[in-house]
RNA sequence: GGCGCGGUGGCGGAAUUGGCAGACGCAGCGGACUUAAAAUCCGCCGAUGGUGACAUCGUGUGGGUUCGACCCCCACCCGCGCUACCA
């Protein structure tokens, strides 16, 4: 077969196997029982108009990964689809009057086009679209599925309100230190309305276990500090009235330090603990509140505010009568929207106390602040006056306060220990030297005391910043103050608290626990920072609710047989935001399943990530009309093997993907516990400023180009090269050229054939197999554990010593024809359109992506010899080559023997000799 | 404030997880080819000193553990992300 000699062309060679490849059908994924299944998934991309740079930088490398679970053998589903329904198609029509559908679906056909262009192997006959009636049909059936079962409920609470998207939004959506839209960076506003809500927090326990799934540590941390569990204890206190008033607190041990009591402005029971002296003053205060955006309470720089309602309640444990208070900073959407305040103990409760003069009473006595006992000599301990431990430091009682004195030459040494000590009142003095540290505070609180005159004028007279010891000055700023030593209660015991006094500090919430169980009055309690997911948008583009509201039936599911209920075409924008739902004069209009009488259709639509929340399952069989998806697919595909998408989900689709497929789960649909079994997230392409591609900025890469001016493997290449995926990093468009220049570097290896006289020289093959097959093992690795910047880097060394080997004979032996074959195989994952067109050209068999993985020959791979490191005191003194086999008396023999080592042994002998097996020798003296 | 991630040449990044720091690539420098440029090919490329072989230093900072630390421990500094009056 004689091999063509020709330039490498991209523009002309990857359309050309784009095409044949789509015509012959070579990533059709078809149930197959007699193979293992791969179902490799990317997270699937709202159609915004453009696939961009982090399309590109999610989708390619993945592909790659897909590729190469099907080399490895799996018969590999490997899909995508549109997120179809959202708020800028609705944007687009108020600002340009062009209908949402119309805009979407001509941003899918535009997005198909490029997607196709990147060569990945999606089965696009699996494509799903969650805004064609066929997928949203059953998007409400599992809505209504959800309310059948108890997991969908409507309640009228405050929610977060978008002004700017004119809807709510679930909290999830809510972002950011000013709590903006996550769509546009408005600030939310609160809003009373009655929404519908999905029971997510049923699952929050459930979802703090990631046993089953090997999902990325990140986001396992994410999701748990979302999900937010708090353990401690639910307390009942009573109104004078004898109103229960249920507390949640974490800390149940400082119950007798409870001074007052706080109600969230919005807590039903305000109203009637409030005494008519107070009622104004409340009434205007929960106005006040309710009108104000959480913006607004966040301006007032947490100044604490509120007002007294006049009333009391009784603190279980002693009988206390302490006033009730209402405050904002108490919240109605956690715990119980009330809480016990305890001011010696929580630092909040402490400002509000101080602001308002409430009494402070401490339930925990001042813990000891010792803890590194490096420092601490024997002679140390509660109530010594002075203490010296022997190796430079001193400790001494003086004026209420300790003082510190360091030797001078153990400064660094004990600063560390040194700022233990300073959490509280402290002064740290260096033996020796003038130099005196103070805390600016502890200076003033001794100006007012009997402090002696000597020791407060040596602190006033050293400026502490003096250079040499600014550093060690800042440090000792940075300090946080001792509230985190004094609130934990490990430390110290109790005090003032009834029966409780001097528990030890280690079982004070479990004594406490267990006497309010003993009497009635509280429990041992956990408690979610997450909330339940308010499902409802007051949009026109989403899935419509599939409810109906009668004035006599209540609110009724659409009967199944009706679905999908369809969006109504002929709607008309407002440019207010305003649902075009709400306002159509007949869509609305229908009867009450129940009762045949006339009633209404919800008008809200669904939130978009309940669509994204199953679309994995859609794709299992998109035309499907029995069901949400074939059994049979289901059966054979789920769950999901590999999800590859944004880190920026980690709180919000894939919560409500888990929560969904849970619920799922317990509805008797699916089966297994998690959708996902192994997560990996790539980072974000920065633009070459460093900073976050956006059109605004200007620093955006358009991959179109790209392509046209590299072809798509280029694209590919640098994609998966230049940073590691999970990180990602900025683009550099210079950086391309080299991924460019290796592919050129490629085809001109295996197209330009070489004068091939004599048989290459014996070394010469060995060494090509030897590194051929050591790449091979790379490289598989590499594709197990997504790393795929070296599985670039890796393949261009090989190509590196490929020419080498060529240039000393190689070409056309043995051992160049398997390099050959064997990196074309690797490099299909990467460079698909290349590696196919190669390897035609070398006439092996359509198509190189039914090939398999190759197999590494581990005796070709190994080493015969090795460069034996030789250290003298753990510095490289020599390199010394040795067969790898060698033992350890000979290795260290021949290292004692290097001329080198006899030089810097300086004819001292060695005390120690450390062997490390065919790697190293240290010779120690 | 809390939690998490990161800090390695001019730049992007490697380093089998405790054993040659800087693979691979970009940029730069030198050379070959060319009338010339581009492309291509070859070589050099952490800092300091030395003509040189070589020596010393070097993975944010200060300590520690170890024969040996980019890697483990303690403390700190800086950057990024998430979160935030969560009781």
């Amino acid at each position: 077969m004689s091999k063509k000699n020709y330039s490498y062309n991209p523009n002309e060679i990857e359309p050309r196997w784009q095409q044949k490849w789509e015509q012959d059908g070579i990533y059709h994924a078809d149930i197959d029982p007699s193979r293992p299944k791969h179902y490799a998934l990317t997270m699937l991309p709202y159609p915004s108009g453009d696939l961009h740079m982090g399309h590109w930088f999610a989708m390619t490398p993945s592909d790659s990964r897909a590729r190469y679970m099907r080399m490895k053998g799996f018969n590999v589903m490997f899909p995508m689809g549109f997120d179809a329904f959202g708020l800028p198609a609705e944007n687009a029509a108020i600002q340009r009057n062009i209908h949402p559908k119309e805009w979407t679906y001509a941003n899918i056909e535009r997005m198909r086009g490029q997607l196709r262009s990147m060569g990945a192997m999606y089965d696009w006959r699996r494509e799903a679209i969650s805004s064609d009636p066929k997928y949203y049909h059953w998007t409400q059936w599992f809505f209504i599925q959800l309310f059948k079962h108890q997991m969908a409920y409507r309640k009228d609470s405050a929610v977060d309100w978008c002004p700017n998207c004119n809807t709510t939004l679930a909290r999830e959506q809510v972002k950011g230190d000013d709590r903006v839209c996550e769509r546009c960076n408005t600030p939310v506003i609160k809003k009373q309305l009655e929404q519908w809500f999905f029971t997510t927090t049923q699952y929050a326990e459930e979802m703090l276990s990631f046993e089953q799934i090997d999902w990325p540590e990140r986001v396992q941390t994410l999701q748990t500090n979302w999900i937010g569990r708090s353990e401690g204890a639910s307390v009942v206190f009573e109104s004078e009235y004898g109103d229960p008033m249920e507390v949640f607190t974490t800390r149940p041990d400082t119950l007798w330090g409870a001074t007052f009591m706080v109600l969230a402005p919005e807590h039903p029971l305000v109203e009637k603990l409030t005494t008519p002296e107070q009622h104004a003053a409340v009434h205007a205060y929960q106005e006040q509140a309710s009108r104000q955006s959480d913006i607004d309470r966040e301006s007032a720089e947490r100044e604490k505010t509120g007002v007294f309602t006049g009333g009391y309640a009784i603190n279980p444990v002693n009988g206390e009568r302490i006033p009730v208070w209402v405050a904002d900073y108490v919240l109605m959407s956690y715990g119980t929207g009330a809480i016990m305040a305890v001011p010696a103990h929580d630092e909040r409760d402490f400002d509000f106390a101080i602001k308002f003069g409430l009494p402070i009473i401490p339930v925990i006595e001042n813990p000891a602040k010792v803890i590194k006992s490096v420092v601490m000599a024997d002679s140390m301990k509660e109530g010594f006056d002075k203490a010296v431990d022997g190796n430079g430091i001193a400790v001494e009682k003086k004026y209420g306060n300790l003082l510190i004195t360091l030797d001078e030459d153990k400064v660094q040494e004990y600063i560390n220990i040194v700022q233990v000590y300073l959490k509280d009142n402290c002064w740290v003095e260096i033996a020796g030297s003038p130099w005196v540290f103070v805390f600016p505070e502890t200076i003033e609180k001794w100006e007012s005391t009997e402090a002696d005159a000597r020791i407060l004028a040596r602190c006033k007279e050293y400026d502490p910043k003096v250079a040499a010891f600014r550093s060690v000055m800042e440090m000792l700023n940075s300090q946080p103050a001792y509230q985190d030593v004094i609130y934990h209660s490990e430390y110290g015991k109790m005090i003032n608290s009834g029966p409780l006094s001097d528990t030890p500090g280690d079982q004070a919430v479990q004594k406490t626990i267990q006497l309010l169980e003993e009497r009635g009055t509280g429990k041992g309690a956990v408690n979610y920072r997450l909330r339940d997911w308010l499902i409802s948008r007051q949009r026109y583009w989403g899935a419509p609710i599939p409810m109906i509201h009668c004035q006599t039936c209540g609110v009724n599911p659409v009967p199944e047989d009706q679905l999908p209920v369809l969006l109504p075409d002929d709607v008309e924008w407002l440019p207010t935001g305003e649902s075009p739902l709400k306002l159509h004069p007949t869509w609305k209009k229908t009867t009450c399943p129940v009762c045949g009488e006339e009633a209404e259709r919800d008008t809200d639509t669904m939130d978009t990530f309940m669509c994204s929340s199953w679309y994995h399952l859609r794709y299992l069989s998109p035309d499907y009309d029995q069901g949400p998806f074939d059994l049979a697919e289901y059966n054979y595909w789920m769950p999901v093997d590999t999800y590859t998408g944004g880190i920026e989900h980690a709180t919000m689709h894939l919560i409500y993907t888990r929560f969904f497929h849970k619920a799922l789960r317990d509805m008797g649909i699916t089966e297994g516990h998690e959708p996902m079994t192994q997560l990996r997230n790539q980072g974000i392409v920065l633009g070459e400023d460093y900073e976050k591609m956006s059109k605004s900025r200007g620093n955006t890469v358009p991959p179109d180009k790209l392509v046209e001016d590299y072809g798509a493997d280029t694209v590919r290449a640098y994609l998966m090269f230049f940073a590691r995926w999970d990180l990602g990093g900025p683009w550099d468009s210079q950086g391309i050229e080299g991924s460019a220049r290796w592919l050129r570097r490629v085809w001109t290896a295996f197209t330009e054939p070489v004068e091939s006289g004599a048989e290459p020289p014996e070394e010469v093959s060995k060494a090509l197999r030897r590194k051929l097959h050591q790449t091979l093992m790379a490289v598989t690795q590499d594709f197990e554990n997504f790393e795929f910047n070296t599985i670039v880097a890796a393949l261009m060394e090989l190509m590196n010593e490929m020419y080498k080997a060529r240039e000393q004979g190689a070409y056309g032996s043995p051992a160049w024809l398997e390099a050959e074959d064997v990196y074309l195989r690797m490099m299909a994952p990467i460079a698909p359109h290349m590696a196919e067109e190669l390897w035609a050209n070398l006439g092996k068999p359509y198509s190189i992506h039914h090939q398999p993985w190759p197999e590494v020959d581990a005796e070709a791979a190994r080493e015969e010899e090795i460069s034996l490191i030789v250290q003298v005191n753990g510095k490289l003194r020599d390199k010394i080559t040795v067969p790898v086999e060698i033992d350890d008396e000979e290795a260290e023999r021949i290292a004692l023997a290097s001329e080198t080592v006899q030089r810097f042994l300086e004819g001292k002998a060695p005390r120690k000799v450390i062997v490390v097996k065919g790697k190293l020798v240290n010779i120690v003296v």
